[in-house]
DNA sequence: TAGAAATGGTTGAACTGTCAAGTAGCGCAT
DNA sequence: ATGCGCTACTTGACAGTTCAACCATTTCTA
């Protein structure tokens, strides 16, 4: 028995962070969204994406571009994209040096409602993750998330939904 | 205005490794998810469940026990159970001492699915995670998992869903 | 300079998860 | 013992996600 936790395939060590890992997976999630849904009426997502449009407030990021950085699918952003345009708080242009790209740019009001939500979210994180943690372990968080994200791996540096060769081109 | 990485509230280092962590967040569960679904027709948390319950094959599982193993939300686990137990991988059973209570537990045919299902799920999970960490880092990993959820935090730790109390008792 | 293949993005259908409200059973106090 | 509150679980309504198929545009190739 123990499916996933002995045998051959995960050592003791191994399976016992997947437990938790997959625990985080499950549990950290509805607690972000629960804090934004309730105060702001944003999705974690939502949020995720009008910060790294904030970052560029100037120029404006191709659809992909977000997709890259926030690790999102396509048509998960699409969806999130033509949510905040109707709300007001995100444009979107099609480039004119590549009629099939589009280009999301945040507005003024998109900026005050993320400036409104930043407090309170930010707060929220703090206390549910990094206050738990010592920096030494900060630091470690971050060196497995590149390892894992950064690695190149098809499947989790995006691009994963069409991806299928075994071997690669 | 970079919103979530400077300024007050997250230092470079914490922001850095939030967002790293937010991408495994958005990305993980997907990759997960997909292989499972692909192969076997099962979701991620269904094989969760499934594996929990194969740990304690004999006496069942009270559902609210599970969900504090595999971290789910209540709801989410009812309609898991329902569905597993419409395709015959799991029973229901009233608790004879506290008739409230309803226990769950895996049939053969639960059994045989999930060791269908196990390696190439572990392949899976070996490939996507840990052949990209250290065994220092998986160390970390485990390490961080306990310190968030085994803080107490009423939020990660469950219970979440009615924890509301700004201050506490 | 066609035509084929690839890229960027959107959309329809099915599914899953979430919140809030609801039912049923237990337990303690009067 | 009757009523109040708590616990365990379920359900309805809704929003969000995913896969697969799609259209439009660009780029490669012959």
């Amino acid at each position: 028995m123990d499916i996933m936790t002995n045998g051959t395939w995960l050592n003791d060590q191994e399976s016992q962070a997947w437990k938790y890992l997959v625990g985080l997976l499950f549990r950290l999630p509805p607690v972000l969204e629960g804090q934004l849904q309730r105060e702001e009426d944003l999705s974690f997502a939502d949020y995720m994406v009008m910060a790294m449009l904030s970052e560029n407030t100037n120029e404006g990021v191709r659809m992909t571009d977000i997709g890259g950085l926030v690790k999102m699918a396509q048509p998960r952003l699409t969806r999130i994209v033509t949510k905040l345009e109707k709300l007001g708080f995100v444009t979107r242009t099609n480039s004119p040096e590549d009629r099939r790209v589009v280009i999301a740019q945040i507005t003024p009001q998109g900026l005050s409602k993320l400036e409104q939500a930043a407090p309170g979210h930010v707060d929220h994180v703090r206390r549910t993750v990094f206050d738990h943690l010592t920096p030494q372990q900060v630091e470690n968080l971050l060196e497995i998330g590149q390892a894992l994200l950064d690695s190149g791996d098809p499947e989790l540096s995006m691009q994963s939904h069409c991806a299928n060769s075994p071997v690669a081109p």
